[in-house]
DNA sequence: TTCTAAATGTTAGAATTCGTACTAATATAT
DNA sequence: ATATATTAGTACGAATTCTAACATTTAGAA
């Protein structure tokens, strides 16, 4: 008999399975080209805009050091800026330009759009399970966030 | 008013964070140097051997072009061996060398442990929801993967 | 203060993954 | 039976991500 514990540690490998299902196929019929980084950090920005930009790279779960990459290709297309954070000069917070905004609301629309197809054979009863099941993750997710960041204070 | 569909596509954007932050700080305690795509192929192999290449790259969610890379990585650290297979020659099944199984053991084991760790602090009834919700999104994913094997079929 | 440690973001080069095209083998249709 | 389409795996160049090291700025301690 395997502990819960052990139970979690294997089904937490299926879950890249997971997204990848539900992302299949999944292509933006926008002029401009933008790989899945810079797609869903634009979303990011639009739901919490001005963020430091480590903020950001947390939430697509890349390297700051990528992120730089992702926000540098971002700003040159003219989708983001960069703004100086005047109480604290490391850093940068982005936000959406016009340009940015308008295409935003596109790439979530079809995204939302994408999702709802994958899942539109699901009951009623199964999408409540599926959203709440998800919640869970977050706070779960939250959860074992705030107790690092407890650790990491009193480790100092 | 949101939909469900809606709610559940928001929700997906959080999962990257979720897997990072179960697996942050995740070092492997063995001599030879394997990456986060080794050590989770080694696993599956382990969990079930003998699937054609295809398989595993579909369950760590790279192409069949990348994995490639990562196999030969395996073969070339002895840790994995290709085999042809008689009924289609086109295949070839992956299993763990002497070598790779008693390496892939530890991995495991590390790999719980550090799971188990991240978790440590929930409640048995945090544990649970937990492990439900895993559950759920593991069926979800097979009734997705169902669904669009149909489709396929069909539109051939 | 003043020294030290930590946080933010960038750079550079290596490692990994991707997209496309390709070969070989199998499955399907006519 | 033959032609056509699909599947499994690989090769190669481009794109993306990673790690380590760095400059700058802030936070905390002595």
């Amino acid at each position: 008999m395997k502990s819960i514990e052990t139970n979690i540690a294997e089904l937490m490998s299926m879950l890249p399975m997971f997204i990848d299902a539900l992302l299949e196929d999944y292509e933006l019929g926008i002029d401009i080209k933008l790989n899945h980084s810079e797609s869903t950090t634009l979303m990011f920005i639009k739901k919490h805009s001005g963020d430091p930009m480590t903020e950001y790279s947390k939430k697509i779960a890349i390297s700051k050091a990528s992120f730089t990459y992702v926000a540098d290709k971002l700003e040159k297309k003219g989708l983001i800026q960069r703004i100086p954070v005047n109480e604290d000069r490391r850093k940068h917070a982005l936000i959406l330009t016009e340009k940015g905004e308008m295409l935003t609301k596109k790439i979530i629309a079809e995204h939302n759009q994408h999702i709802a197809n994958k899942i539109a054979h699901l009951s009623q009863d199964q999408l409540k399970d599926l959203k709440n099941a998800l919640e869970i993750l977050v706070k779960t997710t939250d959860f074992i966030k705030e107790r690092t960041d407890t650790i990491e204070r009193n480790e100092s």
